[in-house]
DNA sequence: CCCCATCGTCGATGCGTATCGACGATGGGG
DNA sequence: CCCCATCGTCGATACGCATCGACGATGGGG
């Protein structure tokens, strides 16, 4: 027997809201969407059907009937040995911009790789894709281009060409931390880098910060040292390394495992901003939740996220926002970590 | 004029396959499906069509006519202080879990609230949700019940009635890291608990924390006090205000804020097991990151949400699971924070 | 040798919405 | 006073897939 009341099991639909309000579906489908010229009785007649049976419309139809999902995925990288907040921080930034567009947020692990692009897009279970934690030599960048929705890259891969990118500008950031321990009078700089378990992940930002700290140490004449942070984040060796060759602590610049760098400095007896100075690149909570309160460089994860995703709605709002690489200016924020100039 | 071949920008239907493999649309269908006997044939016909045309299904058109979505909604407690690993793990392995049963993970914020779980449910967004951060009196319980999709919660809400709860044990818990101080011979034991912006969220393991921890504390005959972090999360008047009260310093149990508390120590000079006892609840990487190794219960997030999502799928294959809360069993590492029984 | 059960495939239909063309009603200008 | 443009609504159709009933082909048993 066909179905004409809303009695199935299933949800009301718009044809029962039509019913209920007098009218034909497709006055429902013109009401929710504002594409014609609606009289206000009717208006509130549909609206009261609508209310009264809590409808809502079937997001498959309408991904089938419309042509678009109101839902972007984002590519997360899980697995990786990144900061937590920093990531968390995106995704929720990501998803509050997405609602206020009245879009939700699939989430594709980066472990898929480019298939999870292909599965995502070719399945048309969304609009845009903003990828997450871009490598410098990146094979989704290929695939990014034709898939057919838009994608967002945050991270600035070597090829990005005709690609959207939005990232902190790490290179900056870089330069002004080596710049700050350089005013504070320090001639022997250390970075704290990332491990191998990051570089050989070939991560973007790496070689972005490194030029940008090197060339910060050539303009002030600085010694620049990179120390990768090992494997297991232990870092008393490669403290106990640096001291070594050294007569007095040198200045640190860290650019990641910030606790286990502060950790490692209270084992040897060392406190920041009395024995040595040291900068860090670092959200602003976690600068301010060590023993010592860090001047460094916050990444600002939630503007840049906030930035990308207004960009991609932008693209999709069809006002073609040209290709490019849009990058977050780096600040340092001065607090308890560097040793007054003697 | 009709569309009759792929050469639309759209990418090509299962009828594109169909024509290709020189055979009917619906076996195509039934090739991928696996719901009606195919020949070998046939199905390499239809294979390498697919292959070829590197068809992938629309996600839109399967939800409609196949009533249901592959995608699992997770609301996801962003905006709130509690540990963002412990957050993304769960998270991950909710993710990796799903896409091993080939479904998609949608994000919702829990700022949602029940207008989140309506949406989600009544879009046909997806065919079952996880709700993590539970409060002990939550109106999503009610909103749950009937939902018409399935529900799992990660938390343990007072009215768990009919529900699907799966959690870490957080009452045994708070009672094995109490009986580790009082085994080790401390009587004067401070909780560092979980602050107002916590208590005042209704979090559901607070209590279900304190009840286990004050059971303990009876059992063995030592002195708790329960001390909250301050809203700023610095915990230096905290630990004057108790080692005020005192000719030496209590054993600690720190249930959150365990970096902020570490430092807070360290600034004081006191180092925990040789200074005074503390053991925390927190991750296994959270706990050795620290200054000194410390004595933990893991909360297990990964463990916790396996099972979780493992059972939640268990109900969507139809194999009726009943209601019920489900925990995961606490136990101590020891590690080197607690001093050794004078 | 014929009948019937099973296997493998096909055509048709429905899922719920968006959108297009059509059309009656309304109102202003000639 | 009539014609035409605009406004507001309707009916029909397409979107891509899953599913159901039908049906030809095949093979085994009577």
């Amino acid at each position: 027997m066909p179905r004409t009341t809303s009695s199935g099991g299933s949800g009301p639909t718009s044809k029962d809201v039509a019913r209920i309000a007098g009218v034909s579906q497709s006055t429902v489908s013109y009401v929710m969407s504002g594409k014609r010229p609606i009289s206000a009785k009717t208006r509130k007649l549909v609206e009261d059907a609508i209310a009264q049976l809590t409808y809502e419309p079937h997001a498959g139809a309408r991904a089938l009937a419309g042509q678009r999902t109101s839902v972007i995925a984002v590519v997360v990288p899980f697995a990786t040995p990144v900061s937590a907040h920093g990531l968390m921080s995106f995704v929720e930034e990501i998803a509050l911009v997405a609602r206020a567009h009245d879009h939700d947020v699939l989430l594709v692990t980066a472990d898929e790789g480019i298939a999870g692009l292909r599965r995502v897009a070719g399945r048309r279970l969304c609009d845009a894709v903003v990828v997450m934690e871009v490598r410098t030599d990146d094979d989704r960048v290929a695939v990014a281009r034709d898939l057919g929705v838009p994608v967002l890259f945050i991270g600035v891969p070597d090829d990005s060409e005709k690609l959207h990118c939005n990232d902190f500008d790490f290179e900056s950031a870089a330069d002004l931390l080596v710049g700050e321990l350089a005013a504070a009078g320090e001639r022997d700089v250390v970075v704290v880098a990332w491990g191998d378990d990051t570089t050989s992940r070939d991560i973007n930002y790496v070689p972005r910060f490194e030029r940008g700290a090197r060339r910060s140490a050539q303009r002030h004449g600085v010694a620049l040292e990179w120390a990768p942070v090992p494997a297991d984040r232990v870092l008393d060796p490669l403290l106990e390394d640096v001291l070594a060759g050294r007569e007095a602590p040198p200045a640190l610049v860290v650019a990641t495992a910030l606790p286990e760098a502060m950790g490692a400095l209270a084992r040897r007896g060392l406190r920041p901003g009395t024995d040595l100075s040291l900068v860090a690149l670092c959200t602003a909570a976690e600068a301010q939740a060590q023993a010592v309160a860090v001047t460094a460089c916050s990444q600002h994860p939630r503007d840049v996220s906030r930035r990308a995703v207004t960009r991609l709605f932008r693209l999709l709002d069809g006002a073609g926002a040209p290709p490019g690489v849009e990058l977050f200016p780096a600040e340092v924020t001065r607090r308890d970590s560097v040793r007054p100039r003697p």
